[in-house]
Parts: C-alpha cells; structure tokens; sequence
DNA sequence: CAAGCAAGTCTAGCGCTGCTAGGATTCGGC
DNA sequence: GCCGAATCCTAGCAGCGCTAGACTTGCTTG
C-alpha cells in the first residue's frame, strides 16, 4: 500500500463527492430532467464512463444525493426541534416545509423521484432513520403510537409539500395549512429532547 | 359538411380514445415508463405521428389519461360518501386509499407526474373540481375552513398514498393511519349529502 | 368524367438519452 | 527498462420524443 495508491484513493474519493455535488447542483438549478450523464461528465471534466466507475448508474447517483439530503434534512429538522418555543410538532412541520420549499430538487430526490435506497428497514441508512425519529420525537415517548402518528404527520406534510410545489394546492396558505395540522396533532406534553 | 366527413369525425373520435386507453393500459400493466410513443403507436396500429395530430406531445396524452381518472375518483369518491354509514371523511378517504392502492398508475399520472392541468383555478376542468369537492363536502358546510381541512386531510391521503406506494413508509398500517387522521380531523355534523 | 386540391398517413431521420465494449495511455513494481 | 495493471477515453448501440417531407387517398369542382 504505497503512498501513491493512498492518494489515489483520496482522489477517487474526492471525485466521487464531486460527481454527486454537480448532479445535486445541476439538479437544483435545472431540474432533474436536465441532469443527464453527458452534462454530468462535462461538468466534473471526465467522460461519462468514469461516473460508472462510481456509481451503478443514474439512480445510484440520484440516490447518493438524496442520502446526502437525508442528512442534511435530519440535522435541520433537529436544531428546529431543540431550539423550539411551543409544540415541537410545529417547529418541525415547519422546518419540514420550509426544507422542502427550499430545496426543490433536492427533497424530489429524497421522496419522489424512484429510488433504491430501503426505507423502514433493517438496514435503513442512519441518516433517513434519524428524519423520521425527529417526528416520533414530537410525540409523547415509549408509546407505541408514536411511531403512526409521526407517519400520519410525516405524510400528511409531505402530501401539502409536493401538492403546493406542483401547484396542485394554492402555496399561499401553506401555515393556516400547518397551523391546522399542529391544532389536531400536536402533543404538548411531548417528551424531553432526547440530547 | 358531407356524411363522409362526419363518419371520419367519428372515427377520429374513436381513436382519440383509443389512444387514451391503450396509454392507461399499457402504464397500468407495465409503469409510465413503458409507455413511448413508440409502443403507443403500434397498439393504435398507426404510426407516430398520427400521436401528435390529437396531441400536442407525450405530456398530453398522460394529461388526457388524468383526467379520464379524475372523473372516475370523483365518481368513487361521491358514491362512497353518500353509502357512509358513519363520518363522511371516514369514508372517503377510505375510497381515496383504495382508488391510489387500485389503480396505481392512474393515480400516478394524475398527482404525481408533471402536468399541464390547472388546478384550484378558474378554469380548472369540472372533474378536478368535483374530486375536491368531495372533500369539501366531508367538513361542516359554509364554513371556510372546509377548504382549508379538505386540503389538510387530501394532502395527509396523498402522503400515505404515495409514501407507502413507493415503499417510503409500510404499507401495512395503512388502515390504522386512516382511523388516526379521522379521529383527529372527522367532522361528525357534516351537512347533509349535496345530492 | 377528369383535373386538381386538400386531408390523412407514413417513412425516414434529427438530436437527445443511459449505458458499454474495446483500445489507448499512463504509471507503479520488479 | 520492461511488464502488467489500473485508468480513462473514443466510439457506438438501442431507444427516446418529435417532425419534415413525400406519398396516397378521396372529395370537389369545371
């Protein structure tokens, strides 16, 4: 394992970062449909069979960037819930919300677009385990209907996200629309932050 | 205007549906990304073009299949609710659920896929609207939060729909969020039925 | 009835897509 | 200094949505 090969490695390594951060910006001033793997390989200045040296293929590629949103979702959504006033539910439906208006592309790579990564799983990435502990987290703890109720929240901000993104629901009354959620599922005897 | 004319007026009619029908097929046998121009014109037994003298491209015909579906879940929907025994909001979603799970690529083409239909608009296409409706009709009448819990509960309905559809969330407890979601959101004293 | 026009349809092809086979090149280890 | 392995690129395949232009068909008019 000489000193060549090591840097290599970090090479490849940093490469491989660079591939999914063009896609994920390439996506998110563009759009998916403009992500193409030519557009791709310019981008990162390689030709296209290199990114297959990476990645299986365009999914797997799409996918890395959702992971790397998966985290970047469960942190925001974290902060949102420690440093909240009032019903954790509502500083996280909020956050919730406001990452998804935020990031378009990005939470399209995450929850619509089809996707290889296992979700409620075994081996469900840490990052995508932890989004969705942020919303059991909301509810009062150890009770087993916590993990419904975070799923019925969970879908019903999802459904209100991708709804008003793709204009099918008026976006201007995205917080009467939260504000009603939270009135019918908040718990304000939520559970201590867990850290 | 020749009784020819008529007769081909007719025909062309016939084919327009025709098109439409082998487009619902065929995405419902085999997923929207089987269905290519290609394929669709050779189940019409036409070639191509004959595609873009009723359509004006690809995108058209998938909004032609939508708003075949939106009729039907109007219809599902209208049914279910009149038939209720118990809340309306019970039942409808219950007939929401059911319709997304049935028809899956029906549902995917009318919330899912982009689209050039309008909603919540002026001219939005009666049956759109009438699905909508339905949801309205599920919460105390007049008031003008109807609107606003229609959209609440129809976003959480299309959140479990399409997280479970794609394996986002289990599909098995499907049934216990649709108790929750009512129990939270049912309007007991609804007005009576519209019709 | 024949000429000409218009509508309808098809063949062929453009530029793009995701993906890959096979050759050229570079570079570390003996 | 040479050889083998790793790396990377050129070129190309099959398929995509879509369209220009030729061709056939059949109605309308002189």
């Amino acid at each position: 394992m000489s000193a060549t090969s090591e840097r290599r490695e970090r090479e490849r390594a940093q490469r491989h970062q660079m591939i999914i951060g063009a896609a994920r910006e390439l996506a998110e001033t563009e759009g998916w449909e403009a992500v193409t793997t030519r557009r791709l390989a310019e981008r990162v200045e390689y030709s296209q069979p290199v990114l297959y040296s990476h990645f299986t293929g365009k999914d797997a590629i799409v996918g890395a960037v959702a992971l790397d949103g998966f985290a970047e979702l469960a942190d925001h959504l974290r902060r949102a819930r420690l440093a909240a006033p009032g019903p954790a539910l509502r500083a996280v439906g909020a956050a919730y919300l406001e990452f998804a208006t935020a990031r378009p592309a990005l939470y399209q790579a995450m929850f619509v677009l089809p996707t290889d990564l296992k979700f409620a799983s075994d081996d469900t990435p840490a990052p995508m385990r932890a989004c969705f502990d942020e919303f059991v987290a909301c509810f009062r703890a150890g009770d087993e209907q916590s993990g419904l109720a975070a799923e019925v929240t969970w879908s019903a901000l999802h459904g209100m996200a991708v709804l008003s993104g793709s204009g099918r629901i008026p976006g201007a009354w995205q917080r009467e629309r939260l504000d009603l959620l939270v009135s019918r599922f908040a718990d304000d005897q939520a559970a201590p932050p867990l850290a």
